[in-house]
Parts: C-alpha cells; sequence; structure tokens
DNA sequence: GCCAACGTTGGC
DNA sequence: GCCAACGTTGGC
C-alpha cells in the first residue's frame, strides 16, 4: 500500500470471479500477487478490459459464493493483450473459431492490492442508498466485467475501512 | 438445485 | 433480419 488507493486511478473496474475457480486468496498466493485475467468471453466485457490502463484500479468480487462478495482491491499491471487460453484445445475456454492470426479474445494483467478483511456482501451493498446505479446491483446484471464511478468506488473503500 | 435473465446460435 | 431454442450466469 502506498496510500494511492482513493487519488490515483483514473478509472475504476470491477471484476467477478467463482471463488471455487479463483479467489482473492489465490490471488495473493500467486506469483508476484499477479494473474493473468484470461478466460472471458463476451464481446462488451472485452471491451472494457480493452479500455483499461496500467494503474486502474479494480474491485475484485466473489460471485457464486456465499455470500457474494467484493472481497478487495487490484490494480492493472499490463494492459490487454491476447488470451492465448482462446487456441488451446484442452482449455475451458477454447475458443475454435478465434484466430491465432486476428485473436478475438483480449486478457488483462491484475496484481493483488489489498484483501479486505471482512468482505463487503451483496447484500450489505443493496442497502447503500450511493449505489443505486451500481451495475453489480442491477437486476439481471451478467457482465463479469464492469466499470465503477468514482463516486461509487469511495462508498465502497469507505465501508470497507469500517 | 431452481430458475430468471441474458447472450449466442442457426433455421428460415 | 427475425426469433425460438439453447447454454450460461449467478442469486437465492
Amino acid at each position: 500500500m502506498r496510500g494511492q488507493l482513493l487519488s490515483d486511478a483514473s478509472h475504476y473496474w470491477l471484476l467477478k470471479s467463482e471463488p471455487s475457480a479463483f479467489s482473492i486468496g489465490d490471488l495473493a498466493q500467486a506469483s508476484g500477487q499477479t494473474t493473468g485475467w484470461d478466460g472471458v468471453r463476451n464481446y462488451q466485457a472485452r471491451n472494457y478490459m480493452r479500455q483499461m490502463k496500467v494503474g486502474d484500479q479494480i474491485l475484485f468480487y466473489h460471485s457464486n459464493a456465499d455470500p457474494p462478495a467484493i472481497a478487495g482491491i487490484a490494480e492493472v499491471v499490463r494492459e490487454a493483450y491476447p488470451d492465448h487460453t482462446a487456441f488451446d484445445k484442452k482449455d475451458k475456454h477454447f475458443d475454435p473459431k478465434s484466430n491465432p492470426a486476428k485473436p478475438t479474445w483480449d486478457m488483462v494483467d491484475i496484481k493483488l492490492l489489498l484483501k479486505f478483511s471482512h468482505a463487503l456482501s451483496l447484500d450489505k451493498l443493496r442497502k447503500q442508498p450511493g449505489l443505486k446505479r451500481m451495475e453489480l446491483l442491477r437486476r439481471g446484471s451478467r457482465l463479469s466485467v464492469q466499470p465503477v464511478r468514482p463516486q461509487e468506488w469511495r462508498i465502497i473503500l469507505a465501508l470497507a475501512r469500517k
């Protein structure tokens, strides 16, 4: 932590992960506490990833968890580049239609900044009037990569500090 | 495990 | 280009 959580990043995002597949604990254990965010196979999510800049900050959300919750914060350390798992027949996210010469799918690298001591549950987030418009809380929202507004980011960080 | 919401596919 | 069928997501 270098005291920059609130001020430096120009853009904020939220990434979903099922902790049974990859949790914030797994990120904490990863080499350099860094991982490649591969496997995104949704165009809107990919387009958001392509907008990410080094230094952008990320809410790490545990979906399909008990309870579903924001578990911590990460940052972008490498901007979008081709997702090699799309070309790997043995990979769960193999995409036979993706052409290595003109890749369809991208990934970014992210690094852990902070694991919350108490994850912020979806239930708690829903109770915050200032988060009403948040994409995560929209009915039927399934996007695994979402933009987060600066004012939403501030509310969430303040909650995490309590 | 259920199922609503959503994105994608493919027949026409 | 429409849209029904299908597969996936993800809260509950």
